[in-house]
DNA sequence: AACAAACATCGTAATAATACGATATAACGA
DNA sequence: TCGTTATATCGTATTATTACGATGTTTGTT
């Protein structure tokens, strides 16, 4: 036990979830934040913005690239990171996909 | 070690990632999905869809609960599962006040 | 070449999440 | 009342996540 079943469900469930789980975490949403308003940054920026250390943030930094939010460019002796373009329209899609699907004039007392 | 830092982050920084926790589970995903098709669904319809333990399930839509995603209404002997609508679109707007500010236009050679 | 600056990765301790059997609770029907 | 049905909760084994010091690697500088 304690290892998620991951052939039960969907592609897309699966893809979901893991998407999710990359902004499932205050210090990956805080990276991704400061990326959006400074377009580009390098790990020694957020060590010095969130305080956490070193290793923590450049560990948060491989999640969220790994999960394609990010991409990374060498930049002489730093490493500038910024947020994936069409990768970051996709995600907003996929969750707006979702999010969409609810009946706006739902039956009253259909439910609860 | 091991404990999230949640004091060194922004009250929405952290409730985005509380939020994000929620969808951070294909199990949880397909509830909603389910919920968005079915409206209304039962703790047995969702281990007879998805395969999963009854207290398995029963956790999942718990976690589901506290996030705010969903409402449960006592219906006789069972309990009636739906999506909470106000907090769904609440959600919604969170997340894509994230997901919109984005530069569309955005320089060529800024970054990556 | 030698040093410094900027990161990534490793190792690891602490904590959280996942799954499910077992058990408790509550409502309905015979 | 007694049994059935539907769930919630507890306990717990397993796995995943989080955080950071230590160390290695690469690039630029003197």
């Amino acid at each position: 036990m304690g290892l998620t079943k991951t052939d039960l469900f969907t592609k897309e469930q699966n893809e979901l979830a893991l998407l999710a789980k990359a902004f499932a975490h205050p210090a990956r949403v805080a990276i991704l934040q400061h990326l959006l308003k400074a377009n580009t940054c390098i790990n020694s920026d957020l060590v010095n913005e969130l305080g956490l250390a070193q290793a923590t943030i450049s560990q948060h930094l491989r999640e969220l690239k790994n999960a394609g939010l990010l991409q990374g460019n060498i930049e002489g002796v730093s490493m500038s990171y910024c947020i994936h373009p069409e990768n970051w329209n996709k995600v907003k899609d996929l969750f707006n996909g979702m999010f969409n699907k609810i009946q706006q004039g739902a039956p009253k007392d259909e439910c609860c």
